[in-house]
DNA sequence: ACCGCACCCTGAGCGC
DNA sequence: TGCGCTCAGGGTGCGG
């Protein structure tokens, strides 16, 4: 699942192919909730535009185009944003991928997942925008036009200092996980780098804000920092679907202490990770190294 | 103001 | 070579 890393790294990554680049065609599936903007309205105010810049906001990116339009997309739980000829099983529909011999190409052929195709009048690769489960949006913003999408996401989680958490701690009553997965307390962290910093700030998921203390909301920052850092050097987590603009894996699972390990032995103290449900989502932890 | 929960979707994994 | 079921998960919006 995308997340901040995730989000990062596909910015880096995809802006070489789409910023500065005239955009000569753009095709769309049908209209459906994935399409904030009516894929029809997208289609005709793209063509023509070039991309000034590329930035993030939060688990958004936001394209800003020459006529001061913005074009805004979310990446969901599937979403995957790459250059055309790209090459990933990740970008293979589950038939592809099942029918794929060892010695065959793995180059992507749009399929019915694949949402958005931006091409450019250079002839260079398309950019394209794919998302099996369709959780993922795309807008597009008139100029001046806002969002509460974005106008709502509270402080980018590369930032977010002790203090901020605590802050936001002392207005609320729910546990510790549901505080740093609150887009608008703190904007990027999700379900992996959440359980994660969790893990290195030795804080049990399911704390209550209330008695968490400030040192606490400092060791949390630092741990959320250094967690975030760390992932976007190595290309953020390829778990399930997440692949980079340019089809390479990001390395950043291998280095999991707590996602995903339910019943594995903790890395530092050997006791089996637990997975339990917070906030209706799961959570993963050291039941010795979180209190 | 805050909180829990349903919903959107599809593939994976399960039991039979 | 299947089938039907459940589950996961980000963000939004609703009801309490």
């Amino acid at each position: 699942m995308p997340e901040l890393p995730e989000v990062e790294t596909t910015r880096e990554r995809i802006r070489p192919a789409l910023v500065g680049r005239r955009i000569e065609s753009v095709c769309t599936t049908a209209a459906s909730y994935f399409f904030v903007t009516p894929p029809a309205r997208l289609r005709r105010r793209l063509v023509g535009r070039t991309a000034l810049d590329l930035t993030r906001s939060g688990k958004y990116l936001v394209a800003t185009l020459d006529d001061a339009s913005r074009l805004v997309l979310h990446l969901g739980m599937t979403g995957q944003l790459f250059a055309e000829g790209a090459a990933s099983v990740r970008l293979l529909s589950a038939a592809a991928r099942a029918s794929l011999r060892p010695d065959e190409p793995r180059t992507f052929a749009p399929d019915v997942h694949t949402h958005l195709r931006i091409a450019f009048d250079d002839g260079g690769p398309a950019v394209l925008f794919r998302d099996v489960r369709k959780f993922g949006k795309v807008l597009l913003l008139a100029p001046g036009e806002k969002t509460p999408r974005l106008d709502r996401l509270g402080i980018d989680a590369l930032h977010a200092t002790g203090a901020d958490l605590f802050a936001a701690a002392r207005r609320r009553r729910v546990p510790i996980k549901t505080l740093l997965l609150d887009q608008s307390v703190i904007a990027g962290v999700g379900n992996i780098y959440a359980d994660e910093a969790l893990f290195l700030a030795g804080l049990r998921p399911t704390r209550s804000v209330q008695r968490v203390t400030h040192r606490e909301c400092d060791d949390l920052a630092s741990a959320l920092q250094q967690v975030l850092r760390r992932s976007i050097e190595t290309g953020g987590s390829s778990i399930s679907d997440f692949v980079a603009p340019d089809g390479r894996d990001g390395r950043y699972q291998d280095e999991r202490h707590v996602y995903a390990r339910e019943g594995e032995p903790c890395r530092r103290c050997r006791s089996r990770i637990r997975r339990i449900v917070v906030g209706q989502r799961s959570a993963h932890y050291c039941p010795r190294c979180q209190t």
